[in-house]
DNA sequence: TTCGATTCCATTATCGATAATCTATACGTT
DNA sequence: AACGTATAGATTATCGATAATGGAATCGAA
């Protein structure tokens, strides 16, 4: 219940010209979802504003912006006068954003596949190794980082603002849940199966880029539909 | 500056046994929303929290929580220190919008018709057929409407909760903008352009449904990008 | 014991005041 | 006059306290 490092939470910034500009409720904000992350609080836990707000030595108000926002992100859920807790992410839910994601990233890397720069392509071959690496070691979770990385590179390459935003509210990183699965799988096909897409793109095809990436989602969609049914 | 009629935010709601569960923030937000959509707040007017608050009758606080909110739904945009103001919606943006969206409900097509119930085909062509009243009258807006209507009847009809949220993060009915061009345009086309969707739909058929529904928003997507070459 | 009403407690929702910060204006120096 | 700096006013960010609410525990009657 008690913290003692966690109560510096503001950075004067006095000294470098940079200017700080901190925001209790920002800084707040990222604390909670570090800890969601890291399975501190594992779903289902009570956040009670008044708690955390003494925990890190603020007073209400930031705690409970930030938890508004934390459920804008959807990462917890509120009920008035009834407090916040964090969502289960829901096997049927999970299922529901395969078909969604497709859509959507069918559409970056047809925008993208026009936009490539060397530099874009150099980052993605980057990532394409760095999860074969993974792969080698067996590292499920390092293999997923690169993984969500790959596909977040493809969606902002394509310049769509709009597609940004709403790639990036579907919360890929957040939902882990694959991870699980995954590692029944055999890591390093699935590195390889990011190659085609790779491909469209250096090709400058969008469609057969579009095309590969939702073909690439789809595949994982029907994975997760397949084990959800036989849960 | 000054207003009287709206002093009345908070009904007690004694005497009916239903609860009214009032927020003032909700009620705020309401507020808020309703006079940027109905022009009474235009992009780009500030939205001074303690003037709001002082009008309202309230606090600082529920108004800020509701700014909050509306940033979070993109139809205002806030800056440290400096404040909100009700978001320009570009015509760059605008087209950014249509590939996102036809994506959505390409999916929200396929994924309805096989989950179509008489009320529901019943409803789409009841706001098919006003579709058409309005256009006989020449009324673009209330067009609008009906148009808007019939399509989140089928996304919601799709039962995907993540695309139903997804969509309505586009904000589609606050896009308004498109009834200007509409209104260039042959209003009772415009209606009968649904008539091949709700035909898939009918049929049960999620491929036809989903193509249908793409085809739809690219036509007034490029509508819209040739437009916005114009200018 | 079991059901319902009542009281108490934890917590959220709101308030009013203060601190921090920004913007623009006024001022002084060159 | 042009420039940079200091000051004032406006506004947001945060605080600490109070009111409103919901849920659980307690009590009493059948």
């Amino acid at each position: 219940m008690e913290s003692n490092d966690t109560n510096t939470l503001i950075q004067s910034s006095k000294g470098d010209g940079t200017i700080q500009r901190t925001m209790l409720r920002e800084v707040i904000r990222q604390r909670i979802v570090e800890r969601i992350l890291d399975g501190t609080y594992m779903p289902g836990t009570r956040l009670v504003e008044s708690a955390i707000a003494r925990e890190f030595g603020t007073s209400q108000g930031p705690v409970r912006e930030a938890l508004r926002d934390l459920a804008g992100m959807r990462f917890i859920e509120s009920e008035p006068h009834r407090g916040s807790r964090v969502r289960e992410v829901s096997l049927a839910e999970l299922v529901q954003v395969y078909p969604v994601r497709a859509a959507l990233e069918e559409v970056a890397g047809r925008e993208a596949a026009s936009r490539m720069s060397e530099e874009t392509i150099g980052s993605l071959s980057s990532e394409l190794e760095e999860m074969h690496r993974a792969a080698e070691s067996g590292d499920a979770h390092t293999q997923l980082v690169h993984d969500v990385r790959f596909h977040q590179i493809i969606v902002e390459a394509s310049g769509n603002q709009i597609l940004i935003e709403m790639w990036n509210s579907l919360r890929v990183e957040a939902r882990t849940l694959i991870s699980a699965i995954k590692s029944g799988s055999d890591l390093k096909l699935i590195a390889e199966m990011h190659r085609p897409i790779l491909h469209g793109l250096q090709i400058g095809d969008g469609e057969v880029a579009g095309r590969e990436m939702r073909q690439h989602i789809e595949f994982f969609g029907d994975l997760v539909a397949r084990v959800s049914k036989t849960v």
